[in-house]
DNA sequence: CTTGACATTATGTCCGGACATAAAATACAA
DNA sequence: TTGTATTTTATGTCCGGACATAATGTCAAG
């Protein structure tokens, strides 16, 4: 019940993809051949298939095939928000060292900051980001602004420290994100931040601010990275739709 | 013929969310109005309304019905790259100044920045960005690479300081892009660069390389573009796919 | 006035079939 | 061998119908 026909089978194809059933570079099976291995339609079996085309997993051509493009990834992010590789990075590979967790009201800068009001009260958490494969070096820090009725997060971050905040957030209060907008720009580090992250004074820093929405647009977290020149870099990849 | 039939349909509701016939915030007609206004069959209609979706046009619920979200985009790369919306900025709202134009040889530097083989050889478009809008400030500096073979681009770029590279080697040459490939990270300005740019030498800077692919994924193009910190953010909008 | 049960209804999913189209593969001709 | 038709075939588009599902609005009971 709980998982439609054509997500079962978009399911077990990317499956199949990550687990090297269907190795990248490979065809997969004609639509037909799908067909009748899963028992549905054809109509069912290019639903799922055009799942996995938008999240970059496979390519089409007439004729030609539907061929494996990439390996797959692993659920989450990916897979609800569409064409972006760089928010699984973000879970996957990096870890939270919470530094400091505190109550605070938006004065005007940081309201012109945020893209808030000015006096507009937030639970902020702090934390180091760290690599989650090598060196104890931070790539970034991370100034992540909530709701203050959001207490329990104060415990829960720490215990999750590779979770997105807006993932507990979600699981724990029913706040689904629905839209993320995004601002990126380069901001000479501010002396806290350059001790912090062992750097010098006014060297070059990427800055990306995410504004989280939910469905009604209402906005339910702020975070605020940022990451020293060299240690980071924000990759992405945009693709033509199907239609053109 | 030239357009397919939800393609049309497409079309037109996009056009009437653009000239205010279905204003932002009001709802679509029903999918089985439309069925019976086009004389196509829900299917089709659906595709149409699902190609909507993917330009962030519309949202659907059940039962409540489908809902106008946002303006049409005015054509070009926001219909084509999905979701993305500094693209459209760069085409419409900047204009290029072209400083320089020659033949180069890819040194080892240069090729571990382009992502490309040291030794290839490129033809180096390159040129300030001003804002089409406002000022005389430039807001970067672009080097476009491209194949020494596409020549006829030294003449042509002067003549168009508007359009995107890659939209002129698809019209003169026939390459369709098919992808593209971003990384962005912060740097701090050479001293040649700050010179351009009026800025002061090591001053943090945005720096976005872009690979324009074609379908067979190979390199049609490669942007390096700078930007100053605080003279350019770099926004986009994600949303959370109509599955989730 | 509030609560809960229920009918309504627009979108979501799925089936089966048909023809169009483009590109690969093959056969054929030069 | 090379270039050009022709055939093949897998995807693209489109039709019509059916039932599922969830959100909305209605209405009666409390």
């Amino acid at each position: 019940m709980g998982e439609t026909r054509y997500a079962q089978v978009a399911r077990d194809l990317a499956e199949g993809i990550g687990n090297g059933r269907f190795p990248v570079g490979s065809m997969l099976p004609k639509e037909l051949e799908l067909c009748e291995q899963y028992g549905a339609s054809r109509h069912t079996v290019r639903a799922a298939i055009r799942e996995l085309q938008d999240l970059g997993l496979v390519s089409r051509k007439k004729k030609a095939g539907t061929r494996v493009e990439a390996a797959s990834p692993s659920r989450g992010y990916h897979q609800s928000l569409a064409s972006v590789e760089d928010l699984v990075q973000f879970g996957i590979e990096h870890t939270r060292v919470v530094q400091e967790i505190r109550d605070i009201v938006a004065d005007k800068e940081l309201a012109r900051e945020l893209g808030c009001a000015a006096g507009s009260k937030w639970l902020r958490i702090s934390s180091l980001r760290m690599s989650a494969s090598s060196g104890s070096t931070p790539i970034g820090w991370t100034d992540v602004y909530v709701d203050p009725a959001y207490a329990e997060l104060r415990d829960i971050v720490r215990d999750n420290p590779r979770a997105l905040i807006s993932d507990l957030i979600e699981q724990r209060y029913g706040r689904r994100i629905a839209e993320i907008r995004q601002d990126v720009q380069a901001v000479p580090l501010t002396p806290a931040m350059a001790k912090a992250l062992g750097e010098t004074s006014g060297a070059a820093a990427l800055r990306i601010v995410r504004r989280y929405l939910d469905q009604a647009g209402d906005t339910v977290e702020i975070s605020a990275t940022v990451h020293p020149a060299d240690r980071f870099t924000f990759s992405m990849r945009l693709r033509r739709d199907r239609s053109a």
